[in-house]
DNA sequence: GATTCATGGAGAAACGGTTCTTCTCGACCT
DNA sequence: AGGTCGAGAAGAACCGTTTCTCCATGAATC
């Protein structure tokens, strides 16, 4: 009864100390209502600038803070933006494993917060109940697997869903990617210019839509123009394995005498594994990877790398996302067609709407017979940005 | 009138379509109270399994999300823990820039999902109105800088806050950090067992307490055993301007025979700084520099490194910050003072109690003139963990 | 046979905002 | 002079939970 009298009875007057100040406190204080304040510090209702600054002032002068959980729960918006990074095996993630991931995040921190969202990290094994128990406005997922139960439930419960990876099996609203094909398609041309007769690919194990796109663009370039596919595959998580993979590609008895290694570490791998089997790159041995680093423009020699533009990536993402966020009101799904332009849009109805953005293939000695020119352009570019 | 009638009058019953199942759904396809659909679900209240059992399924029929936005209103907690990160120049921040903040993100996001909790990448520059509108349980600040807005303001409306860093002025709940002092005066003694006379230093221009605490703690050895300080500077955020630094330092005319570099990069830097001036390492020059890259195993020769632990760091400020969440509960800050025991915590009632994590020193051939040993223990380990 | 007591469950008050609706009042128009 | 109109502001519903309080009911106790 002593602490229950506390309770009961509408707010008493003045008890409740040491608590933060409320609305109400606000509106007591300027002698207004709670409806005044609100208009008053939103912007928004038909108030005179004199009230609303006097109302304003009052509020700083309590140090008066809005609660974030009310307003979401009144509003249904949060402000808060998933950001689904994969996992590989038990407890780690990758997500600054990987230049591009880093970059990719980076990039889509800051065009969130640009847009008044910010991201909250989910890898893909969050325990559901965490990520459950989060008001998310949309979420950004990199690299879907081809059925991530995360994905589907946020989608299905009506949380817009756009991912940085052409999605498999993943309903998705909007994805992002690179145009893989045709940036591996350019780089085999590069290489057969150059003069290569037999190139090499060292891929992945895993079954994203990187590594997969990649390796059947490889192939299918391979019965195009009648070369046996030559290639070793290692898990690209393990950063030792890549080594012996460029190895085991170097020591076969149909060695390549060009290589493109998919991931950022097989550059120096491949050189090293050159090195060891005295081969002169590019005289012996041509080499392109795909990276972000540029660590490459300052190896023995400097080695061509694809990068696949992370920040523009991750600016596009995060920015189709809230556009979708924005742009469709609640319920049904009807504008979304609006933010993409036709050209950008894959078929009619079925699949989701789709960017491709370009690549760009910085090319060093490592991949030329020549005189080295400088960056450029990609292949078939198809996007503006 | 039409829109209004339907809005008016506690739920009609079955109208509002396609609006997600709400507990009162769930309640109403049960045949019970909402009361006992959340005593049901949440696993409180007195109930017989066969109600639970039967209110839980119709849930999981029914689909049914509590709403993260209600429940965190009601409540109090959200599960949301701010990961402030600092921000250099204007847009870009750090944070996946050096593999120590890589390292230490990665781990903390894991330990706060093992314990329930999401981390939101909050840049330190982000507008106000952004994270003042995030209902966070908590704060874990990288590397504050003397006087952060944003982490007082936090810290001031009673958001628990614990750093990664000894905090300068900024008001904290507790603090983790490296025992820099120890760390940097365990490298010089090492380098001078290895036959040093001049040790050298590449330092930053920042002041945060990494470099603040590292630089003090070298000069203070200088005075100590007699040798003119050689340092060094530049700003650690431009990747460029280290290997300029590392020039100067080996340029000057009081030139080290002992380098020991506060940087990631610096190890790599130095070393190709001394290749151009014709000096050999170890014989001419000693080297160590700080990083977590494992990189330097490979170099050649191998360089000595000094390890921050920034797995280790992640998860204990997670956890310190969680248990401080957990365990105040609300309003008085009592029982604090159980979470820290009495050989960490740093006076007694004026500064907040901060813990001292033991770096490691991985020794190399690039700072031994003899025969290499392996990894030995840091100096003065503090903390067990 | 009248009190306890534990059990199972319902009612309703918060939580702290946003926003729809309504009310008042004076100026203006006809 | 009566009615309309718009500005200014207040009232109150509502968002969807959690949780405190209280009410039945039947068994056990005295």
């Amino acid at each position: 009864m002593t602490a229950a009298a506390n309770q009961s009875g509408r707010r008493p007057t003045t008890s409740r100390r040491l608590e933060r100040a409320g609305i109400r406190d606000v509106a007591a204080a300027a002698g207004v209502s709670i409806t005044t304040v609100s208009d008053a510090l939103n912007g928004k209702g038909r108030l005179p600038d004199e009230t609303r600054s006097r109302v304003r002032e009052v509020a700083e002068r309590l140090g008066y803070r809005p609660s974030a959980a009310a307003r979401t729960l009144r509003t249904g918006r949060s402000g808060l933006i998933g950001l689904t990074v994969t996992t590989y095996g038990e407890e780690p993630f990758t997500f600054t494993e990987f230049a591009y991931f880093a970059e990719m995040a980076r990039a889509a921190t800051s065009a969130a917060l640009g847009r008044g969202y910010a991201l909250v990290v989910l890898p893909a094994s969050s325990r559901h109940d965490v990520w459950s128990n989060i008001a998310l406005d949309g979420t950004v997922v990199i690299d879907p697997p081809d059925q991530d139960p995360l994905v589907s439930e946020l989608y299905r419960s009506g949380v817009p869903v756009v991912s940085d990876g052409k999605p498999g099996n993943c309903p998705v609203t909007a994805w992002v990617d690179n145009d893989h094909e045709a940036a591996v398609l350019g780089i085999l041309d590069h290489l057969s210019e150059a003069g290569a007769r037999r190139i090499g690919l060292l891929t992945g194990t895993s079954t994203d839509t990187y590594t997969r796109l990649s390796t059947e663009a490889y192939v299918g370039w391979c019965q195009r123009v009648g070369q046996e596919p030559v290639y070793e595959t290692y898990p690209a998580h393990d950063p030792a394995a890549g080594a012996v993979a460029a190895d085991r590609l170097l020591a076969r008895p149909d060695r390549p005498d060009a290589v493109y290694g998919l991931f950022d570490p097989n550059g120096t791998d491949l050189l090293a594994a050159a090195r060891r089997y005295g081969l002169r790159v590019p005289d012996d041995l041509l080499l392109v990877c795909c990276s972000e680093s540029d660590v490459y423009a300052g190896t023995e020699p400097p080695i061509t790398t694809l990068s696949l533009k992370p920040r523009r990536i991750g600016t596009t993402v995060v920015n189709l996302l809230i556009d979708a966020i924005e742009g469709v009101d609640s319920g049904t799904g009807v504008d979304i067609a609006r933010l993409f332009p036709p050209r950008f849009r894959t078929a009619g109805t079925g699949p989701p709407p789709g960017t491709l953005m370009p690549t760009e293939l910085i090319v060093r000695a490592s991949s030329q017979r020549r005189s080295p020119r400088t960056t450029i352009s990609p292949p078939r570019p198809p996007g503006e940005v």
